[in-house]
DNA sequence: ACGTGCAATAAAAACGTTTTTATTTTCCTT
DNA sequence: AAGGAAAATAAAAACGTTTTTATTGCACGT
């Protein structure tokens, strides 16, 4: 039984493959297909035919040994651990898949570095910029006051974050614009005749749940009302926090009369809570909440949110990223996204706010 | 004001550094920091003493220049396009949580790949097995005859796969049982009284869809009775196929009173459209189905399902694959998960299969 | 005392590029 | 027709490793 020719045999061509098989030297051969103005456009031609014939693919580990670059866009992932799994960062698939996007058919191949904690993140991103094992870096989960973007700018090292932190710093950013986010919503249920509003936030050390206790505030101070700050719940983003925590509020003596939910998975739970106490969303009480994987339309009953066009986010990151990388100054690579209203039965908000 | 001092800056210490430090020859330090046998130990210790100090790391394109590996294991992700996005793919997060897992702390990086279509991930594919742009793979989405185990078990490249192709091959994978899987909760549904159930299935070019179609058959077959094969429906895994497929089927003359469904986002849709058909879970039809982000616990009402330990396949993939890059053989490197059902209210099939 | 064999280390080559420096060729100027 | 600048290409060096080959020093047996 003749053994199959492994991949591992073959060997494929390189530079130096070229260099027998046209006549030029291997320098020539480089520039020619670096394109460099120094070889006449006749050798040109020829050396990339003969490439083209041997099907010759420069070798990646040779150039960035050569050049110092590595070609990698290197990302920040959470990693779960297996225990409680629910739903938790399922919008990371949409942001690599934006990234992805935006890095396809260039030089930079996407690499992702898992972290269990901050910590962890924090060092992963130190390493990465220390020994350069990426030629960028990609992260989300922003701190108010991130040490890795005071690091990485420190260092200039290339590198986008999705949020902003609370620092003067410039440095390339993706944003979803969330104290605008929550002062909508907040200002849509306070226009609906709604005073004990709760927020089902994400921990307050993160940047974008300040930003959005933020928003939530400046909606009832335009009202001229006292913000319900009592019922503003900071956890992770699952789905049994979302049930948890409603069943907790609906506990206390002056329970919401409607929520504001950060994302889909905390609605769910939400949903889920309210249904198990007996009240109706759109009757008893009204939910305003966030997408992430846009599936609030399926829900019983379908739930108004704000569309946050995650993938975009993820593709502008990985746009974002490649300019930096080529030394475009971080200053003009900031983009925040102001999430659209997205209506849906049973939230009659719109009516009760007058409108028929 | 002082210019920070730039990442690129400062050089890191290579081997040459240790050397110069040490007084030894490079390919003493080398040596050293592999463990060879042929430097006494007391030099050892010194020259890792040194590489301490100095803060030494390896260099990881010198080495895979040398040494021909890549130190990347890849893993093929399906990009979705922006469109209509849908819960779909979410899955992925768990996966790719789970492979990182495998890899903590070891020399491989996770290098992620995306791709369009199925023919755009044969070509991934095999471009990273023929340039050896990384040293193992990981992909999904098996199809029955699926060209891509072919080509790679042809090649000899490392790789695993989730899911099994229907060709007598011998090659590492990891899967779970969706024979009996389908056939586990069709046969519940039969014994609770059904005769007419639908399945909501994946697309059937898909090797696991073909699996749950031979163990929907299987319970029938079982029971005496004729399948329902009318009500087999494969599609998209997103919530809209789901209520769209759902109102299909109850248009039917004979419509189903039960249905399997494949995953959670297809569940979620299937839900939105019974309730909207009046149709009350539990009581003028049961539904069972499969767990992917774990959230069914949530649903209005809660569904009974098959929990899948997704994230713990994806670590199964990262460990098999590190087993398969060391030469490990591919036979012994497969195993496949049952699936565990975990009943909810109000699936009360359990009183009506006569235990009470 | 003197090769022998072995242990320890040094030196050199190689991986596939890019870039710098050197050489050859061409062609223009006088 | 000779000299020299410019153009084209070749040669060599370098990136950071690993691995192969060469060298050194030392203990040993005779």
């Amino acid at each position: 039984m003749a053994k199959a020719k492994s991949v591992s045999d073959r060997t494929l061509p390189t530079i130096k493959t070229l260099a027998a098989h046209t006549g030029y030297s291997i320098g020539t051969i480089s520039k020619a297909l670096r394109g460099s103005p120094v070889v006449t456009n006749a050798t040109r031609e020829e050396i990339l035919a003969a490439a083209r014939e041997l099907g010759y693919q420069a070798n990646a580990r040779g150039m960035a040994l050569r050049t110092g670059k590595t070609y990698q866009a290197a990302v920040l992932m959470p990693i779960t651990s297996a225990a409680g799994y629910e739903w938790d960062g399922v919008e990371y698939t949409q942001i690599l898949s934006g990234i992805s996007q935006a890095l396809d058919g260039g030089d930079y191949q996407l690499s992702v570095y898992g972290y269990r904690s901050f910590d962890d993140a924090c060092a992963v991103a130190r390493r990465i910029a220390d020994q350069r094992l990426a030629d960028g870096l990609i992260f989300s989960g922003v701190l108010a006051n991130d040490p890795r973007i005071a690091m990485l700018v420190e260092a200039d090292f290339p590198f986008v974050s999705l949020g902003r932190c609370r620092q003067q710093l410039v440095y390339a950013h993706v944003d979803v614009d969330n104290e605008w986010a929550a002062y909508a919503a907040t200002a849509r249920l306070i226009a609906g005749g709604h005073q004990r509003i709760a927020l089902i936030n994400a921990e307050p050390r993160l940047s974008y749940a300040l930003d959005r206790i933020d928003g939530f505030n400046r909606a009832f101070r335009e009202a001229g009302n006292e913000p319900s700050l009592d019922l503003v719940i900071g956890g992770d983003l699952t789905a049994r926090f979302g049930r948890d925590t409603t069943l907790k509020l609906f506990k206390q003596p002056s329970p919401p009369t409607a929520l504001v939910c950060v994302n889909e998975a905390t609605t769910l739970g939400v949903l889920s809570a309210l249904s198990s106490l007996g009240l109706r969303v759109g009757e008893n009480v009204d939910v305003i909440a966030y997408d992430d994987i846009n599936v609030s339309a399926y829900f019983s009953p379908p739930i108004t949110t704000f569309y946050q066009p995650i993938e975009l986010l993820g593709r502008r990151l990985g746009e974002f990223l490649l300019l930096r990388m080529v030394d475009e100054g971080a200053a003009k690579l900031a983009e925040v996204f102001r999430p659209e209203l997205i209506g849906r039965q049973p939230d009659n908000l719109g009516g009760r706010l007058g409108r028929s």
